[in-house]
DNA sequence: CGTGCTTACGAACAGCGTTCGAGAGGCGTA
DNA sequence: TACGCCTCTCGAACGCTGTTCGTAAGCACG
């Protein structure tokens, strides 16, 4: 055994000094940029989830510590908040048409609840923030033309622009932290959690929970998460459109 | 300065046996339990918010570390889940009134704001979390029971009670965020950056966000987040009574 | 060839949740 | 009474976090 060597490790041989100078020179990577550290960030955060994104995570990302990523974002915060409006970027909406109000209203809904679920932990970082960045603001601005074309009271369009993306976000934000909670299972693995959930309401003693036993199917075997959020998002719109003149036929 | 002596003490006297004794049966302190800690956890997050609670901050409020709560309580999470029930504790119902169940459903609704807004931080621990311990089941049956006073289908009474809770809960929760983002700051202070706020808005150029700068007074002098709550409220009981049998004249 | 100036980043700080193992106190039994 | 056991306590430590600091290196300009 002491004469077999490592067929491609040189014990410790130091590097020679032009190589050393070479290497030092020319870091062989992409410099470090706001932009990049953005899209490292949503890369962290699609494939370690919101938990996962450290700053020396993400230093680790881009080849560098996390000291680095400091003289291009202030913070974590600024930095989520970055993200957040790179997100916000795809997400984009339908010529508003009077006709069609309620349903434009609903599809801009479900985009948006689709692209904050294709990045996972995003809906987490955005529950509480203002979204005014450049693509907030085209965001929010898209969204109360598409309210407007209901022909709604101001204050009205205002508000529901605000409820009803709170109630979107809010709506993936459980669906993530619930996923995350449950580690590294799928979907499938929900379900059958789902299914123990039921199973243990159903054995409660219906003399005390009456209503909670009687309900326990419907409550559980719905449709899933897309299920739920179709109907909160129906009621929301079913009391919106009680206050558009447009239909009140 | 060799001669002077501290007054009150003295400098390594060792303790006599009698008194080291007695200190050491009766530590003076109410003995650690799993009550004990939840109701410390709920006076730390009253005083220091959701991001001041940590074991280390809790054991020292029990004049302890952080190491002997794990004796009573597994980690933080089973603690923060004993926090949320013993808070569920003070929610309470109305008897289901048919004729009157949707204006029973909100005011529900609107005491399980009140009670949240009166434990800061819950809000936080809340989303995501499955409310089935024993105080949390006696608000789900509760809950369930005003709702079913509308005669909704069993369906809809089911997903209504998990979107109005998720909705009620997210409200408070952004609340929340945004309170404690804003550091040690009063309600006004919030008022004035949300002046700030619409004076940016209307600050933009009208060309290219019409409708926002349009709405941008009714978005923020209207009432604040109670006002907003309610708008939202309104919108989700509006479309659920749409629903029921009982609101068809 | 200096001389600034901007960028990079290892090391360190304070804090976090959690685990470990030594110690102390109470209790049942010999 | 004395011993062993068993539970509760808790200081120290581990590995993680966001963030700051001081040093070092590269480049532009005089």
């Amino acid at each position: 055994m002491a004469n077999a060597q490592a067929p491609n490790e040189v014990p410790d041989a130091p590097v020679p000094p032009w190589e050393r100078s070479r290497k030092a020179k020319t870091p062989a990577r992409a410099p470090l940029s706001q932009e990049a550290i953005v899209e490292a960030a949503l890369h962290v955060l699609e494939t370690d989830g919101y938990d996962g994104l450290s700053m020396r995570r993400l230093g680790a990302e881009l080849g560098t510590g996390a000291a680095s990523l400091y003289a291009h974002v202030a913070n974590k915060d600024e930095l989520l908040k970055l993200v957040i409006d790179r997100v916000f970027g795809s997400v984009d909406f339908p010529e508003p048409d009077p006709d069609r109000w309620v349903e434009q209203v609903r599809e801009t809904m479900r985009g948006t609840r689709r692209v904050l679920q294709a990045h996972p932990g995003i809906a987490r970082a955005m529950l509480g923030q203002v979204p005014f960045g450049p693509s907030g603001l085209r965001i929010v601005e898209g969204f109360m033309a598409v309210l407007r074309a209901g022909d709604l009271p101001d204050h009205v369009a205002a508000w529901a622009g605000d409820v009803l993306s709170l109630y979107t976000v809010a709506s993936v934000f459980e669906e993530d932290i619930r996923f995350s909670q449950h580690g590294d299972s799928s979907r499938e693995d929900i379900e059958v959690w789902a299914g123990q959930m039921k199973d243990y309401i159903k054995s409660l003693p219906v003399a005390v929970f009456p209503n909670l036993v009687a309900l326990a199917d419907p409550m559980f075997e719905s449709g899933g998460p897309d299920g739920r959020f179709e109907f909160g998002l129906d009621l929301m719109l079913r009391g919106l459109a009680s206050f558009s003149p447009r239909n009140k036929p």
